[in-house]
RNA sequence: GCCUCCGUAGCUCAGUUGGAUAGAGCAUCGGACUUCUAAUCCGCAGGUCGCAGGUUCGAUUCCUGCCGGGGGCGCCA
């Protein structure tokens, strides 16, 4: 391994530092120690363990701080100077030259710097779930693109990951659809559902099932050739989904989001493997009968009433429901997949759901000890009026709509700001703007929380907005361009920080490493889109205040575009783990 | 009733796992364009971090109790 590679593992400065003090404060702690160090706005980073540690050693923080910083001896190779400050806080200043060194080696790494995981592992990621002949909405949208976000972070550190699009494809439904289906024709049914009217479809198959009795007892006598296979049944029912997957793909290719026809695992592909769960669960002596129907009873879930609160294996009427293809879930991605880690990219509501199949395949043994089954959980998207987004009519909102008006209001605002655009680029550029606006808007706050939808706002080129960030990564392009320079021509070299805002743009690019670290750490993609906001703002800033081009000589000039290249690569690179492109021009 | 999530500037949101003086962006106000794309930048102002206790050197962050809002609580998925 090159001394390179080797620098590389550590590309924030922050963590180098904070490597280097651990050691310092575990020799003054007599044990490991954690020095705290972290971002500060009075110098490049602060200690803050000197504090702690003196509360446990009996001695004032300050000269617990001198200890360790003499303990660490020699710092002068990334550090320009420390300082004791207040109550005993160590503040650090790196030295500009190891930032401009750092940043090379950086710059040279495939990864720009962004440690590779140290455990990396096989990962589960379950999201989007859309369900057969019915309209994808708002919900899919976050689960879709929160998921695919989070798939394509983890694979960058050097995970395994699995994409699972558990589309609702099997259930009782099926029956007054497939018998729909049969009204309707094969033909214009496949039509209806083609181009994407999947909500009419589906609405229309349940009205005549509530108003029609000669229709419902057809559904349901359909329902029982279904789960017995019968050949023709099976047919339709692969008409349905073959139609809605077709239309679900259209739309995944419209959102740009990395989920293909390989990556579905349907609830019908785990039908073989209910009645094992069934027979393992009674095998183990978990399962009892409870009102006519086979259940699990984890501990610590208890009902309205105060009484144990039953997972339902296999119904009353002897079908299983979805508790037992989850549970099927669990042992297919333990047992064929070998996942280690399993993320559920599901709305809030489903909760306690998840977290009794869990605690009941741990109860049952196929989810060891050191397995982790993550609900990755989520808001709700609001309208402005703070409830549920719904369309003026009422109903919920068609993603495939929501993403064509994306796209539209994008095209006039390139076509209002950029009116010498070919219109061919103008339209490329669009999808990009319009969908990128977005995938950004639902990642960049907390995904926990309910978030508000908003179409000026999130197309808007001020505040964190992915047009925003594009832009920067634009401006970056067209200087390249304008000065007719091949950006890959002028890599290699260490950029010159004089200028203070040239200094923290350098330090700020060195800190992707960190901000990657910490979306995978905390599963929260707005940690990521944090970090770009600020990346633009320190570029903007520098951008505003030194010129590349006019710069005073050619070494600045020279160096002041590797900056420009190093943050374009980082921007483009940071937009690309959240699925968002990064136009040239816009 | 029980469980769970949320409550930070007028609005929309951050706050790096307990650190110094709580930060952005909108909106308002005051500045900067024969431009490396002003789709931008610089500045002013704006706060009882829902309320009350507790833990400790130190709390927006952890604990308890209230208040307000969302969601969940047995055969739909």
């Amino acid at each position: 391994m090159s001394s390179g590679q080797n620098r590389a593992l550590m590309a924030d400065p922050i963590v180098s530092v904070a490597r280097r003090l651990e050691g310092a404060f575990a020799a003054v702690a007599g044990g490991p120690c954690d020095p705290v160090v972290r971002p500060s706005d009075r110098a490049d980073a602060q200690a803050n363990g000197a504090l702690a540690l003196a509360k446990t050693l009996g001695l004032p923080p300050r000269d617990v701080a001198q200890k360790a910083l003499d303990a660490a001896g020699d710092l002068s190779d990334m550090v320009e100077s420390t300082e004791i400050a207040g109550p005993g806080f160590v503040n650090v200043v790196f030295s500009t030259s190891f930032i401009a060194s750092e940043l090379s080696v950086a710059m040279g790494d495939a990864r720009l710097g962004v440690r590779a995981a140290d455990d990396a592992h096989t990962i589960v990621v379950d999201y989007s779930a859309p369900n057969v002949a019915k309209e994808m909405h708002v919900g899919h949208l976050r689960s879709t693109v929160i998921g695919d976000a989070l798939v394509r972070a983890l694979q960058y550190v050097g995970n395994t990951v699995i994409r699972e699009n558990h589309i609702g494809d099997w259930g009782t439904p099926f029956g007054m659809l497939i018998e729909h289906l049969i009204d309707l024709g094969e033909e214009n049914a496949a039509h209806e559902l083609g181009v994407g009217d999947l909500d009419g479809f589906y609405k229309e198959a349940r009205r005549k099932f509530e108003a029609d009795d000669a229709f419902k007892g057809r559904a349901r006598n359909r329902v029982v050739m279904l789960q017995s296979g019968d050949a023709d049944t099976l047919r339709l029912w692969q008409t349905l989904v073959n139609e809605s997957t077709r239309y679900f793909n259209k739309v995944y290719t419209q959102l740009d989001v990395l989920l293909t026809d390989d990556d579905l695992m349907g609830e019908s592909a785990y039908n073989p493997l209910l009645a094992e769960v069934v027979e393992r669960l009674r095998t183990k002596g978990l399962l009892e009968e409870s009102d006519g129907a086979e259940v699990v009873f984890p501990e610590g879930f208890t009902n309205r009433d105060n009484e144990p609160l039953p997972l339902i294996i296999r119904k009353g009427d002897g079908g299983y429901n979805y508790a037992t293809s989850d549970l099927a879930c669990v042992i297919d991605r333990v047992e064929r997949l070998g996942a280690q880690s399993m993320l559920y990219v599901v709305g809030a509501p489903q909760a306690q759901h998840l977290q009794m199949v869990e605690s009941v395949a741990r109860m049952a043994g196929w989810l060891p000890e050191k397995y982790v089954m993550n609900h990755v959980s989520f808001g709700s998207v609001l309208g402005s009026d703070k409830k549920i987004l719904k369309s003026r009519a009422g109903d919920t909102v068609k993603l495939a709509t929501l993403l064509d008006e994306a796209v539209e209001r994008a095209a006039s605002a390139v076509a209002e700001k950029n009116p010498d655009m070919s219109e061919s680029d103008r339209a490329h550029i669009a999808q990009m703007i319009g969908i990128g606006a977005v995938k950004y808007s639902d990642l960049c706050t907390d995904r926990v929380k309910d978030y508000v939808f908003d179409w000026d706002r999130m197309l808007s080129f001020e505040g964190n907005t992915a047009p925003y960030l594009q832009y920067a990564h634009a401006r970056i392009c067209s200087i390249f361009r304008r000065a007719g320079i091949e950006r890959s021509s002028i890599r290699g070299g260490q950029p010159l920080l004089n200028d203070p805002r040239e200094r923290a743009l350098a330090l700020r690019i060195l800190r992707f490493d960190s901000a990657v670290w910490e979306m995978i750490d905390t599963l929260s993609p707005h940690k990521l889109c944090t970090y770009l906001f600020d990346l633009a703002t320190d570029f903007t800033s520098f951008y505003e205040h030194c010129s590349v081009l006019k710069a005073e000589s050619d070494s600045i000039r020279d160096s002041r575009l590797t900056l420009c290249d190093s943050t374009a690569r980082t921007m483009e690179q940071g937009l690309a783990l959240l699925g968002i492109r990064a136009p040239e021009q816009m």
